[in-house]
RNA sequence: AGGGGUGUCGCCAAGCGGUAAGGCACAAGAUUUUGAUUCUUGCAUGCGUAGGUUCAAAUCCUGCCACCCCUGCCA
């Protein structure tokens, strides 16, 4: 069967419950396209679990060949700030994700959403309450025994008209009335004891000023402008699973058309020993803790961005983790780092930078340094090659030499071979000592016809090792982080909430800048751009980098598979 | 008079009556001029639990048990 964007749905190969849903809709003419939305509510910064929220609106949009609305779900005047929308669009931009449009719920469909109350009046589906706020808690009963009916409930809809545009007209004080949807005080689900649907508030709003001074509720609010833009699959996290009733409620008796939108619902991803929640970050930026929202360190989508992660790494990761079947799935973060290694792995070009440098002499080395050739990617022929220097003096890591060497060490001791990354095995001869009895530097020589690519020597070599010449590197920065939270704080948000101080779980010296020595080539990178520290880690140009000061953030090591002793 | 959910390997997760996919993590090997990547192999006689139906049950039925969410004029 053929859509009529074209779309062939026999073809289309369905990944979990929703889509096998979608398609059957589809094909029994429940609806008739897939539009879904993305409906932010813009206060606070995007963080990595928001974009479970987006691949998937967008996504199986896009596979049904639908469309998404980004719509700024901005009805709580209280709460918001322009400052946050602007930063959504940078960062939907960024991963990739194209709105069909852009609105302000404030601004685009305020209007309608009143008209539809006053519809739901006449219809004796609202009435206006005098009660407090108080009162209506009072009255709503408790999980187990159900509530009490208000006392204004039974008014005639010409009186719930009157009061209602009186509202609207600004002729009650802040909190004194409300209007409610008459649902069921006695319903099983506290959701459907008759939700408030307008509030009174006279505060300023960020997109429509002092234009309204009451204020449509999220559970009337939400399904109404899904409604108005066409929405046919809303999709949330698990968190709505019990409002899910009351959206149904509201879309028979405020809209009550053939076409209505669903409500289905995702689980979120909660990471390990990641410290998420708007309160909190906005803690950690007050109190100096980071640098900003951008921080590297930060969970904000920005923050990973700056940090190096990709867009891709982001997506597949979540797309990993599925659709989900619990409120909050709890994942590791190393499985985040699966994909940001994976991806990176494909894109990063490789370089040569020595993080603590060992100045080494080659002592039957004389004359003009020599050009050596190394690949941008090993894994990629089509990302080429660039060009380093040989020379008589070079550096090499800290590390990459012992005096004590442990068990299965491969790289140079005093007497042994080592292997310089596309140049020749060096044979280390002397150890020259400080007057403070650290090592000021070795002499080396090297074997001139074990040249990278050209080695006639037949000699094997265990070890290869990095290096730069003297005469092809310069001075950068490093910034090297550590995890925000301490490793023993796997839910840091419930532990904060269990009364743990946040002071006590952030990890100390999170951030480390070094200097080190990098390949003169690297003069030219741009921030955000990545590479391979090769051995070491990928890396990227941080945005504070001129060209006169460069700094690299460590975005993730390399792993590991060294295993001294076994 | 409670309602809504969820229980399959350390962590995610397929499975929809025909004899437990896959990924992460971990472990062991191979290849490697990055101890990376890549490759190969191993990793649930078991699906919360107790019964029942059936030739056959993670899948169907019944009863228990455990955990999560819900009493904003937040979203």
């Amino acid at each position: 069967m053929k859509l009529e964007n074209g779309i062939d749905l026999d073809k289309i190969v369905p990944e979990n419950e929703l889509e096998e849903e979608i398609i059957a809709d589809l094909k029994e003419g429940r609806s008739k396209e897939v539009v879904t939305r993305c409906p932010p509510e813009p206060s606070g910064y995007w963080y990595i679990g928001h974009a479970k929220a987006w691949t998937i609106n967008f996504e199986t949009a896009q596979k049904f060949g639908g469309r998404t609305v980004l719509r700024m779900d901005d009805s709580n005047p209280t709460k918001e700030e322009g400052e946050f929308a602007d930063s959504y669009m940078a960062d939907l931009e960024w991963l990739g994700f194209k709105p069909c449009k852009f609105v302000y719920a404030s601004e685009e469909y305020f209007d309608e959403i009143y008209k539809i109350a006053e519809k739901m009046i006449q219809n004796g589906d609202a009435y206006v309450c005098d009660l407090s706020a108080e009162e209506v808690s009072a009255s709503r009963g408790t999980l187990t025994e159900p509530g009490k009916e208000s006392p204004y409930r039974n008014r005639t809809p010409e009186e719930n008209l009157r009061l209602f545009r009186e509202m609207r007209d600004g002729k009650y004080p802040d909190g004194s009335k409300t209007l409610r949807a008459k649902i069921d005080m006695a319903h099983p689900n506290i959701n459907m004891r008759d939700p408030v649907m307008y509030k009174i508030a006279r505060q300023h709003h960020y997109r429509v000023g002092d234009k309204w001074c009451i204020w449509p509720q999220y559970d009337f609010v939400h399904p109404m402008e899904d409604c108005l833009e066409g929405t046919t699959y809303s999709l949330c996290d698990k968190g709505f699973q019990d409002h899910r009733i009351v959206y149904e409620w509201f879309v028979q008796h405020g809209w009550g058309k053939k076409y209505a939108p669903k409500q289905r619902e995702f689980s979120r991803i909660v990471l390990e020993n990641v410290l998420t929640g708007k309160r909190y970050l906005k803690q950690l930026v007050k109190g100096g803790y980071v640098s900003g929202w951008d921080d590297p360190r930060f969970p904000t989508l920005v923050g990973v961005r700056r940090r190096g992660y990709t867009a891709k790494a982001i997506k597949d990761f979540v797309k990993s983790v599925g659709w989900g079947s619990t409120i909050e799935v709890v994942v590791p973060y190393s499985a985040l780092e699966y994909y940001v290694r994976e991806d990176l792995n494909r894109i990063a070009t490789r370089a040569m930078v020595v993080l603590n440098p060992l100045k080494v002499v080659i002592t039957n080395f004389n004359g003009k340094p020599e050009e050596i050739e190394i690949e941008n990617n090993p894994n990629d022929e089509s990302a080429g090659k660039h060009m380093a220097l040989f020379g008589r003096e070079i550096f090499i890591e800290q590390d990459d030499f012992s005096l004590n060497p442990p068990p299965k060490y491969n790289r140079l001791v005093e007497g042994g071979i080592v292997r310089l990354k596309g140049a020749y095995i060096i044979k280390c001869n002397k150890v020259i000592f400080a007057e403070n009895g650290e090592i000021d530097h070795l002499e080396c020589e090297y074997l001139p016809d074990t040249k990278s690519g050209n080695d006639t020597s037949g000699i094997k070599c265990k070890g290869t090792i990095h290096f730069v010449a003297k005469e092809n590197c310069f001075e950068v920065t490093i910034r090297e982080f550590k995890n925000l939270i301490k490793a023993e704080y796997k839910t840091p948000a419930k532990d904060l909430a269990d009364g743990t101080p946040i002071e006590e779980m952030l990890e100390e010296n999170s951030l480390q800048e070094s200097t080190a020595l990098a390949e003169n080539f690297l003069k030219s990178a741009k921030p955000e751009d990545k590479f391979q520290f090769m051995r070491k880690g990928y890396y990227c140009v941080d945005k504070d980098s001129t060209p006169d000061h460069m700094i690299f953030n460590s975005t993730i090591s390399l792993k590991d598979g060294f295993k001294s002793g076994k």
